[in-house]
DNA sequence: ATAGATGCAAATATTTTGCCGCCAG
DNA sequence: CTGGCGGCAAAATATTTGCATCTAT
């Protein structure tokens, strides 16, 4: 069954102040990583975020908390949470260009399954894709600690629209 | 004189026609595309390649089989094979920067399972994938035409190396 | 003959780095 | 106080595009 990106609380009106709350904050306080000011401010767009982000909309967004964070401190500070394997990061098949989005790591993967036509993404969860990497885990004897996958075709509502059906090119 | 990409067809002096034959060039002429020389040079490279190939590492190759070969035909050719869906394109977890890699798209999908430490790619074949994805179409009531998957993590040799135990970083 | 392909240079897009002043702990 | 962090500009990497020329069909 198809799983909405149902969690991810967005707090009220805490615009100019960012939050010392958040999963990401306490995770980064509790490997004992500087909380700057603009950490903060990236830190509270991720958490707050309803879905994957690219580089721009995360600038964007944390701008709008607090102008003086910078594109490279984007860069930096997504770095910095890979490295700890705080948020995943997707490519989304390159539906548009090749830039990366980001998104927290929950407790359980999931895969995006994106529509070539129409773009939409759609989050997907299986008992079945929990099985696929504890076989690759036996099989290959090692750990899995990062996994992507990305499914595309042309989702339901883009075969309709195009009814009398046409060469359907990527 | 260029030494051929050793493997399978070592036709002795082909070296500057560019055999005729060959999967990706079939469905090519199949498909009423142009079959020029760069392209069956460049068909030639991926369809002998006996694993996936950054653009460099292609262009270097056919550079070997005709010098008269630009990177920029390289991307054009790569581009025109996977909207046909004749290749597949990987980044492998990114873990050589952000560039692509290519393989010739073969009858079953498979996934590549990275080592995050020396980098070593290996392939992984399963019907769990194959149920995986008849899942999500199934629920998505979409057709699935293209999926990627990549999985990381430290394999056993290095496991192995590191004994001692550090604290594995990335 | 002619639509489409290639080469070359230059433009884009995306991400990283060097250096220095600044701030969190 | 001090070492890591952020800002800025510039570099590096990766890919795409405009245009004139060439070529496969």
């Amino acid at each position: 069954m198809a799983v909405a990106p149902s969690h991810r609380v967005s707090s009220g009106e805490r615009l100019n102040t960012a939050a010392t709350t958040g999963p990401l904050q306490q995770s980064l306080r509790k490997k004992g990583l500087r909380l700057t000011r603009q950490r903060r401010v990236i830190l509270q767009v991720m958490d707050n975020a309803e879905q994957h982000l690219d580089v721009d909309q995360i600038l964007e967004r944390a701008q709008k908390i607090n102008a003086a964070v910078h594109l490279v401190t984007v860069y930096r500070t997504i770095d910095l949470l890979k490295k700890h394997g705080l948020i995943d990061e997707l490519d989304l098949l390159h539906l548009r260009g090749d830039r990366h989005y980001y998104e927290t790591h929950g407790p359980r993967d999931h895969i995006h399954v994106a529509c070539l036509r129409c773009g939409k993404v759609r989050e997907f969860e299986s008992r079945l894709y929990e099985q696929l990497k504890e076989q690759i885990a036996r099989d290959f004897q090692m750990q899995v600690t990062v996994s992507r996958t990305e499914v595309g075709g042309i989702c339901n509502e883009c075969l309709a629209g195009e009814s009398g059906k046409s060469k359907a090119s990527v």
